[in-house]
DNA sequence: TTGTAAGCGTTATCAC
DNA sequence: GTGATAACGCTTACAA
């Protein structure tokens, strides 16, 4: 089926159709035997076909490090929500933390095969640097903040701020368990976070352990933190599945949360519900930072003059893992 | 840049450059020449030209419901391994359980737009299958079964019943957090999975009470349950978030998990992790099936003579929430 | 308001 | 082995 069909079927000429179907000028009389010939075939115009004429793909690349974890599937959702209302297909292009990947798709999309990126949360390497750069599309990193590209990022720092002086309330033996600091967002600036609020608050930091990021992990830094420093009364962990696991390990050893000892995190995902007592988190919003990523790219794309550095907002969510005021 | 441009630079013509894309006859000399010219010039085939031409999209769309839950991103991720590494793109629809959405998508993806689709868990309609019956392209259902079509699915009834099985070890009163049997996968076969192992060990099912999929429902059908029968001392449930919430309800009333009460659920998702002990479960293995759904569509796609009807495997993964042998 | 014709970047056919 | 040339299905000047 095409246009030609279409234009045979109802006796007018291919660029009538097409016309039609971009809504030039048509007479009345043709447009009803137009539109039923296309109502009766079921026509819809070849993507090929228009892409290559126009230039113009009405889809958007994103690639992501991998599918696996929560914030990522959230992102993604929050991305393909204002994508496919505004009429755009998602090319989901998944490297598996395989930076060569990463690089392949980025050529690879630039080659008219979308109208424009999204690259979420890997690390921007000078490889990485050398390949942006010669990316003609419109382009926007998401969960993370570079210099020199569009980006949405997350408030790291007063994330990681706020939940410690939550935490801290009604308690004076602050710890932290923390992602390593090469990792800039999770790491890095959640840890400045943590200090900056003891600072202001006047409070010295009873100890620090590191982690990696699995529930396991958590757990066993936990056990770390405090056979290194028993007195430790509140923990700030640099994401959710961490502090799970620090909470199952608390609870294990028969501490009462948020009596002896107070938990909180920056993050958000479902594992701080199911911890008990609930997390009290700093929720990134993952889902939002989606959408504002896709309405970021749109306005690039759109070649509209928009602020092309977006910090996203977090929300303190409360729970029973810390004591009320 | 194009495949013309290439060919002046390397002195041949569009058709030689062509062939040397293409694995056809090209002599050594003029390879070497036309391999220059396109690594100096980073060429990479206009993916719109080619596909108009040769009707071959290397691109898959997968239509699913939503992307906020394990299980799908799970999926996802598992279909999206197998057909990256083969070359492949992913159009990623997410339809938010819109009915109409859902025949949009698939009408518009017949018509040339990919070669191959993916429908994800979705109940089907009447409305479904006469759409359905309308796509000339090779489509696989992915996590329900269907007789018209090709597709993957979960073993539900019989994972239901290893679980049971698992958890009436040393405990006489079972009972059941059953989701509703409208929902035949999740509710319906689970049931009869629970029943079909009592029948078989001769015992009688002492509660059976119905909940919602959330975390809190499973909280409250626990409680539910206890208050109606409060003799059960092993409680099976048909997805691993019912499981946990019941689980975080027997700790808060002081129940010895799996001493007092045993506790299981087929999905294996992460929350069966981070509970407290963590939940045995039938492990349905989301990823895999993902796999084995593209490997499916694969081959549908290479006209290979497979069997199209694919049921996957679980796992039963054994941990603290019930008794051991 | 409509039709003709050129062209987007490939691949496929065929003659050389 | 290689190069013209037509064709894929659409959009868009331009002419009518």
């Amino acid at each position: 089926m095409s246009i030609k069909k279409i234009a045979e079927l109802s006796g007018v000429s291919k660029s009538t159709v097409s016309r039609y179907l971009n809504g030039g000028y048509v007479s009345e009389s043709n447009k009803s035997k137009i539109k039923a010939a296309i109502e009766k075939t079921g026509f819809i115009p070849s993507f090929a076909a228009q892409s290559l004429r126009t230039k113009v793909t009405k889809q958007i690349g994103v690639i992501i490090p991998k599918l696996n974890s929560y914030s990522i599937s959230k992102m993604v959702a929050g991305i393909t929500e204002i994508l496919n209302k505004e009429g755009y297909y998602v090319v989901l292009a998944n490297t598996e933390n395989n930076e060569d990947e990463e690089l392949k798709y980025l050529s690879l999309f630039d080659e008219n095969h979308v109208d424009g990126i999204i690259l979420l949360g890997t690390v921007i390497t000078d490889k990485h640097k050398e390949e942006l750069n010669k990316i003609k599309l419109p382009l926007v990193l998401l969960a993370q903040y570079h210099d020199d590209y569009p980006c949405v990022y997350f408030d790291n720092l007063n994330a990681a701020k706020v939940v410690t002086k939550k935490i801290i309330k009604g308690h004076s033996n602050p710890g932290m368990i923390s992602a390593r600091i090469d990792d800039i967002s999770t790491g890095k600036l959640r840890q400045m976070g943590y200090f900056e609020c003891l600072k202001e608050e006047n409070i010295e930091s009873t100890g620090l352990v590191y982690s990696g990021f699995g529930f396991e992990d958590g757990y066993e830094a936990c056990k770390r933190l405090l056979k290194e420093h028993p007195e430790v009364d509140s923990i700030f962990c640099s994401t959710d599945h961490m502090a799970c696991g620090a909470v199952l390990y608390l609870n294990q050893i028969g501490k009462k949360i948020p009596e002896d000892i107070s938990v909180g995190c920056v993050g958000g995902s479902e594992s701080c519900l199911f911890s008990n007592p609930r997390l009290t988190n700093a929720n990134l919003q993952y889902f939002t930072s989606g959408n504002k990523a896709a309405e970021l790219l749109l306005s690039l794309i759109k070649k509209e003059n928009v602020n092309t550095k977006v910090m996203t907002e977090f929300k303190l969510d409360i729970n029973g893992s810390t004591k009320n005021d």
